[in-house]
DNA sequence: TATGAAAAGATAATCCC
DNA sequence: GGGATTATCTTTTCATA
């Protein structure tokens, strides 16, 4: 898969700090990392060029747009074609209150992160689009009451060589 | 919780922008919104201070960082006093391998989503620190398979007035 | 091969309208 | 909200170890 270079320690100080904020400037991020301006430029370009850091995006406040429920949707599914798959991954990707869906070992087959409007709204949404997904036979809910901990920033302790 | 502003059409439409790439110039950013560079510098800049951006950073590819299992673990919690629960807290705060940990309704009091190396570091995680937290009693691990869909976007659909 | 210094170019930030 | 100016940062080039 990678015929990339194994990450340096500098690399991965430079992942770390970004991985908590990418709006730092070069030379901020260089200091921070003990490298001077240009260097750390260009390792930051091979990162992104290596598909190593994906994407560079904002994180909004949920609780600053509204209300909003968040609920771990666990679905069953039947042995399906892989058309029907298909299309089941469409409608996945195209509805954006989907925000994770992750295909799982053990009784429950699919798990989807839903962030909803309202339980309302929620209850609609297992009947005219959950239900209708290809293949969805079950659906159990578990409704979440409070974020303890949410970080987008992976551990980057044991990673050396690629 | 807050005096803010209304969420005016063209902030909704700078933060679905925002949500997909930061790292857009003000320039690019007020283009694609349909306003010109100083106003839309000036939202961009309110909707930061306001905290409806929390925060922006950089995505990485855990595929490209070494093996790794995401695993979601579903705790048992006994009734706890305050000091413990914080305890509790500051613990799944300190472990950069937990990159989230829900407090759920129902049978399971507590979901972590849990990033790991692997099976045999997942399996010392379970017995070294996870029984060893607070008022912990149960646990229960799912395995993931494949992510099917992971999206730090949240929905902006029927966002309006806050 | 990697670094640092410095120039050129682009962008962010501030002003006034 | 728009336009123009200044300050700052990014990106390229070049010299060096």
């Amino acid at each position: 898969m990678s015929l990339a270079e194994p990450l340096s320690s500098i690399d991965i100080k430079i992942l770390a700090q970004l991985q908590k904020d990418a709006s730092l400037s070069t030379t901020e991020l260089a200091d921070r990392v003990g490298l001077s301006q240009s260097p750390c430029w260009r390792r930051l370009q091979r990162l992104r060029e290596d598909g190593i850091i994906k994407a560079e995006v904002a994180l909004l406040d949920r609780h600053r747009l509204g209300p909003s429920v968040l609920i771990f949707a666990y679905l069953k599914m039947s042995p399906t074609p892989d058309d029907k798959r298909a299309e089941f991954l469409r409608k996945i990707n195209a509805t954006p209150e989907i925000l994770e869906c992750h295909a799982l070992f053990g009784e429950k087959d699919i798990m989807l992160k839903v962030l909803a409007p309202s339980m309302e709204w929620y209850e609609g949404f297992i009947f005219n689009t959950l239900l209708k997904l290809p293949g969805v036979t079950d659906i159990q809910s578990s409704v979440t009451l409070t974020e303890l901990k949410s970080t987008t920033a992976l551990p980057l302790r044991g990673v050396m060589a690629l």
